[in-house]
DNA sequence: TTGTAAGCGTTATCAT
DNA sequence: ATGATAACGCTTACAA
């Protein structure tokens, strides 16, 4: 495997010096045009392609931003993902992604990973953001913004997302509006999630708001995906007796379908025999029978806006970050999953 | 935002060469363990991190791998992904990933962007890889291996795949001995899907193995989507007179399960009016009701040995790399999409 | 064990 | 409009 041509061969087989093989490939205009084309003929010739981390190296400048990801396999980070390389291409930006795979260290690590390959600005995703983030926050030298997440850090951020606490909100009062009464929740985990405590308390709220009692045997915990949904579904189930609850919220779509699951493997039908929402509107939604219910994240707005933040935060001097968080409108799509109930 | 420290600043600081601070970076064991702390801790203080792009142009090796994936929302993606994440990571390596969105312009693309990249291998993913390719798979200069795909173009390349045609064959066996006689097949698209070829060409040779003949009206095509698989399923369904088909292989999962819901919205069960089996093994197969049985590809093991192979042939001086086409072992995984049809 | 200096492939500055 | 030449931040002979 022979070495590959530089612009130095290049600019040796056209007879010209190296800076003029440069400017045709930066500013072409300010080469003379037959100058240019043969400039150009050798290039095609010795099949010659700029080296990107030279130029990298010599601009001080990548063009590539970061994304640090909880886990590729979440359903979810694809359809955000999808925004954010659109607006990243059409911004002239690539993308270097980092899965931490759930974990803070990884995540951490991930930091250090995206710094070392000098990306201009980085994009995180996280449950949730704390303290323990800000030294390297504080440090890192690279602005961040985050998207789906907001920060409980000390450390200001921008951040992207939908109003969990309101979405919630706008599910319970949806399903008293269709005469459910006695509703549950999958919530997200207890500990070492942000994102589902505010759905939690979207619940919690929406319930208060319509003087419906809070009760802690309606809801269970679950760690977003399928079998935590149908687990929680299990013991929320176990523990019935003759309160029977008529409607559950899950803090996600994957949870919402596990209950789904649970509710059938229990003889039970969905939407006849309990309700059922998610959360997130992932492509599954429709695919399952009953078509599931459920709150539409905006996910390729945010990846815009995200990336759109970051583009003016790269390229600002002084003038300070827009930190804060944006919430973008979430919306409930109607399916099939839930029932109006008629007074008894 | 001040510059960042580089390993000029680091060994000013510390007193000593930017030689013996680049030699704590790779060969700490080489310089004097005293001095060693001591810059270590200048490097601290100074929140000192390598730049791998300046690493990278000098030593002439990125430690990246390249992947060219059709398509981020394909969910099958995500599984192949994990597979080559891992093994790479294992290796040290990284990777970076380009979405030709189906666009066999923006896979050319993706070969050029990589290359500038300096990736030392690259992954590719396709329905089709024929002779249009030939050209910059001649040129690239660089380690290229297929994943779940095989060529049909001249340059030979080394593949990872499943047996299409044998999978295939094989569901058509296990439909048959449960009973079925009259199978249909929601084929891939009929042109530029050389898997999809395949897939059918595995359907067409399991009934010929069973003396069944086969008819051009059992056969639909779709797009791999859901809503393709809807459709084809609503032809097949319109076309239907007397002679009912009793069963339907799919060539993906999503088509099944769109397939399933389009026999649900016409009044028609699953599995008892009809058996559906799907392809892939993708995390939805096992979450719709009834849960589809279909054939499980080794999506990691393929990543794994992808990557593998990978890495032999960029450090492999001379010796031919190891091409043609090699088949990972599917699965049948039963789960409760078919039913077994008793003799009438 | 450590330092000097050349080199990696670009771009950018400054002459011409 | 073009050419020398010095960066960019790191590694790596080679010398000491």
């Amino acid at each position: 495997m022979k070495k590959r041509p530089t612009i130095g061969d290049v600019a040796e087989l056209a007879g010209v010096s190296k800076a003029t093989v440069s400017r045709v490939l930066n500013r072409p205009e300010l080469v003379d045009p037959e100058k240019r084309t043969r400039i150009r003929r050798v290039m095609e010739e010795l099949d010659f392609s700029p080296n990107a981390i030279a130029r990298g190296l010599s601009v001080q400048k990548t063009n590539t931003l970061g994304l640090v990801i909880p886990g590729i396999n979440d359903l979810f980070f694809t359809e955000l993902y999808r925004g954010i390389e659109r607006a990243s291409r059409e911004n002239g930006m690539k993308v270097l992604l980092f899965d931490s795979q759930h974990s803070r260290h990884r995540a951490l690590e991930g930091f250090t990973f995206l710094k070392q390959h000098q990306v201009d600005g980085i994009i995180f995703t996280s449950k949730l953001i704390d303290e323990d983030y800000d030294p390297v926050l504080q440090r890192i030298g690279i602005p961040v913004v985050l998207a789906l997440a907001e920060t409980v850090a000390k450390t200001p951020l921008p951040a992207f997302k939908v109003d969990d606490v309101r979405a919630v909100f706008d599910v319970v009062s949806y399903l008293i509006a269709r005469g459910h009464q006695r509703i549950g929740m999958i919530s997200g985990e207890l500990e070492n999630d942000a994102t589902g405590a505010l759905r939690l308390q979207g619940y919690r709220s929406g319930l208060a708001h319509y003087q419906i009692p809070f009760r802690e045997e309606y809801v269970e915990a679950g760690n977003y995906r399928f079998d935590g949904g149908y687990a929680a579904m299990q013991r929320l189930l176990e523990r019935q007796n003759d309160n029977q609850l008529t409607a559950i919220c899950a803090a996600s779509d994957e949870m919402a379908i596990g209950a789904m699951r649970c509710l059938h493997d229990h003889g039970l039908k969905v939407p006849d025999d309990m309700s059922v929402v998610g959360f997130d509107d992932l492509s599954i939604a429709r695919m399952v029978t009953p078509a599931l219910t459920t709150i539409a994240q905006p996910f390729s707005a945010i990846g815009e806006r995200v990336v759109q933040v970051l583009l003016q935060m790269i390229d600002a001097d002084g003038t300070p970050p827009p930190c804060g968080t944006y919430y973008l409108p979430h919306q409930l799509v109607e399916r099939e999953s839930v029932t109006t109930l008629h007074r008894e």
